[in-house]
DNA sequence: TATCTTTGCACAAACGATTGCGCATAACAC
DNA sequence: GTGTTATGCGCAATCGTTTGTGCAAAGATA
C-alpha cells in the first residue's frame, strides 16, 4: 500500500535531500554526480524500507522512452503465433523490455487500429505480422517508430525490415520430399493468397511439379488457414473424379481439418493418402500416423526479429533488411512411398 | 512522420486556440465547456489532416489511469493458458484496455518481479496465475491495483478474487467415469503439489475411490505440468507389478507424456490402458484414440475475469469472490469398459 | 587574506496531456 | 445606463520523473 503511493517527492521529504538527488541516486548517477557515500546511504535505505516503485509513466514521458515493445499478430490462440510470442516476451524481457501483445484477427482494419494504439502508448518498437496489403501505414510508422515484420511481408516493394522462413524452399523440400516417394497428383490446400507465405509455398508447389511433371496434375484449393477450410477443401477432393494420392497442406490448422475429413471418409492416411504440411507443433508426432511436415524456425525468427527490432530502436539504420531462415523436414509416417 | 510528433501545443499553435480548448474538443467535450461549433470544426479539421495520436503516456500521467491491464500466466506456450490470453486480450480489447503478458515461466520470483513492473506501469488492473505460494506481495498490490486471480490460488485464507474451474468436481467427474467403466486399479499423475488446482483434483481423486473402494489401489505420482513428467511416470507404472488399468492425467502435457510412454511400450490405449485427462485442446480428438478429458471452461474464466477485473477497477468492493465453473466431460475413445 | 577548485547538492524547466477556475465580451432585462 | 446572465475561451497548476545549470560551502593554493 505504502510502496505503490510513493514518489520521489515523499521519498524527497523524508530524507531530507532534494527529488534531483534522490532520482539520481536511484538511477546509479551516484558517482556521477558527486553525491556523498553518506546521501546514498541514506537515500538507499530509505527507498529500499518504503518499497519505491518509480513510475515508468512519468519516466517515459521526460526521457521518450517506455522500454515497451508491441507485438501484433493475428492471434495467441494459433500454436504457431503462441510459440513465437512466447520467444519474442522472453527475449525482449531479458533485455529490460515488455511486450504488448494485440490481435489482429487477420484484419487489416484492427491492425491499423492496433498499429495506431501503440503509437499513441509511444512504444520503442513494433513486431508486426502484417495481415493487410496496404504498406503505407506502416511504413509511415516505421520512419518514426522502427517496425519489424515477421512471418509475412507486404506485397509490393516495401522496404520494411522482415524475418521470417525461406516459405519457398519450405514448399520445395516438401513437394520434393513427396515426389521421391513416387507422388504426382498432388493437391494443395492454401490459405488467404494475399499472404506472402502462401504466395512462396505455391510457387514451390508449382515450380517442383513444373519440374518433374511439367504437363500433369494440378491442384491448389483453399482460401484460409483454418481448420474448417482443411477439412471442406479435403472432402471435395477426396470426392472428385481422380482423387489425389497425397496432399500438402499449407498451415497445422490446414492439416487437422485434412486429418479429420480423412478420418471421416474411412480414407487411410497414407495408406489411402499421404499427407504432408507446414508448420510443426508438439501434437504432430502424436497423431497416428505422425505428420511429416515442414518445421518453421520459430526461435530464431522470435530471437532475431527483436534482436533487429532493438538494434534499430538504438539507432542502427538498417532499414532495408530481409532475413529468411531455412525451414526443416521433419519426418513422421504420413507419406507413403507409391 | 508528421502524425507522431503532433501535440497538442502545435495543434493549438495552428489552429490558434488554446491546448485547453483543443484538448476539449478532442476529448468530445466541447458541448460540456460550450466551444462554438466553429472552433469545433477547425480543431476537428487540423487534428484529423495531421492525423493527430494524444500521447497516451502524458495522459496516463495526468489521469492516473493507463487503460492498460496485466496479464501473468506462467507462459504463452502453452494452449491452455494461450487461450485464456487470448479470451482476455479480447475482452480488454473491446472495453478498450490494452493488455500486458509477462510469463512467470512458473517461478515465484519472476512473478514478484512482473507484478512490480506492472506496479511501475501503473497497469490499472492485474490477472494473474500464480506460481508462488506466499500471497503477501500480491494481496499488497490489491489493495492498491485491483488483482483477480485465475486458474489457481494461493494456498492460505487470502482474499484475493478468484475465478477458476471447479477442479474438484473435474476429477470426481473423471474418476467417476473411470469407475463406471470398471475400472479401479487407477494410477493418477499430477503435477507441482502446491498448486491449488493439483489439491483438488488429486482430493477428487481420493474421494471418489475412498467411496468405492476403500481400501484398494491407490497412487499419486509426478510433480509437474510436463510431458516428461507424464512420460516417466507412465513408465514406471506400465512396468510395476502390477500395473493400473487407467491412468488419470492431470494437464494435456502430462497426457501427452503417458501417450508416448504407452506407444513406446507396445501398451495399447484403450486396449491395455485407458487413459482420461485434464484440460481440453483441439488436437484431443485427433489423437488416436481420441481422448477422454475434462475441459475446462477458459473462455467463461476469461471473460468473468476480465469483467471482474473491470468491476473493481470501477471501484466496486467485490474483493473477497471466489468463483469457480463447471467443467465438462468429454469424451473420446481413450477409457475402455472392464 | 584573497583567489581558485572541488565538493555536494538544489532550482526550475521540461515532457504532453487534463482541469478548476476565472475573465472578457456580448446579450439581455429593466 | 446599469446590473445580470450567458457565451466562449484561456491561464496556470498538476501528474512524477529527469537533467542542464547554478550556487553555496569547504578545501586548496598562493
Amino acid at each position: 500500500m505504502t510502496r505503490i503511493k510513493e514518489t520521489l517527492e515523499t521519498l524527497s521529504r523524508k530524507t531530507g535531500y532534494s527529488t534531483t538527488t534522490v532520482s539520481r541516486v536511484l538511477a546509479g548517477k551516484a558517482e556521477q554526480y558527486r553525491i556523498s557515500k553518506e546521501a546514498v546511504r541514506i537515500i538507499k535505505r530509505e527507498a529500499e524500507k518504503s518499497d519505491f516503485i518509480p513510475s515508468s509513466v512519468a519516466q517515459s514521458l521526460r526521457t521518450h522512452r517506455t522500454n515497451t515493445i508491441g507485438l501484433v499478430i493475428p492471434s495467441v490462440d494459433n500454436q504457431y503465433f503462441a510459440h513465437l510470442a512466447h520467444v519474442i516476451i522472453e527475449e525482449a524481457r531479458e533485455r529490460g523490455l515488455m511486450t504488448i501483445i494485440l490481435s489482429s484477427m487477420e484484419d487489416e482494419s484492427n491492425e491499423r487500429i492496433a498499429i495506431r494504439s501503440l503509437v499513441s502508448r509511444k512504444v520503442d518498437g513494433i513486431i508486426l505480422v502484417p495481415s493487410g496489403t496496404d504498406p503505407f501505414f506502416a511504413e509511415e510508422t516505421d520512419e518514426t517508430i522502427p517496425i519489424v515484420l515477421i512471418d509475412r511481408y507486404y506485397t509490393v516493394g516495401s522496404r520494411l525490415s522482415y524475418v521470417g522462413t525461406d516459405n519457398y524452399q519450405g514448399a520445395c523440400d516438401a513437394m520434393r520430399y513427396l515426389v521421391d516417394n513416387g507422388h504426382r497428383r498432388i493437391a494443395c490446400i492454401q490459405g488467404p493468397e494475399d499472404s506472402s507465405p502462401v504466395r512462396e509455398r505455391t510457387r514451390g508447389y508449382q515450380d517442383v511439379l513444373d519440374q518433374v511433371d511439367p504437363d500433369g496434375y494440378r491442384c491448389i484449393a483453399g482460401d484460409s488457414f483454418t481448420v474448417e477450410n482443411g477439412y471442406m477443401e479435403t472432402k471435395f477432393l477426396l470426392n472428385s473424379d481422380v482423387p489425389p494420392t497425397a496432399v500438402f497442406a499449407l498451415s497445422n490448422t490446414i492439416l487437422l481439418g485434412a486429418v479429420q475429413a480423412a478420418r471421416e471418409s474411412k480414407v487411410s492416411v497414407p495408406g489411402d493418402l499421404s499427407l504432408i504440411c507446414f508448420d510443426d507443433s508438439v501434437f504432430m508426432d502424436y497423431l497416428s500416423p505422425a505428420v511429416t511436415r515442414i518445421g518453421q524456425p520459430t526461435y530464431e525468427i522470435g530471437v532475431l526479429a527483436t534482436k533487429l527490432l532493438i538494434k534499430r530502436m538504438n539507432g542502427a539504420d538498417i532499414r532495408e533488411n530481409r532475413i529468411l531462415l531455412p525451414p526443416k523436414l521433419i519426418l513422421g509416417q504420413s507419406v507413403r512411398s507409391i
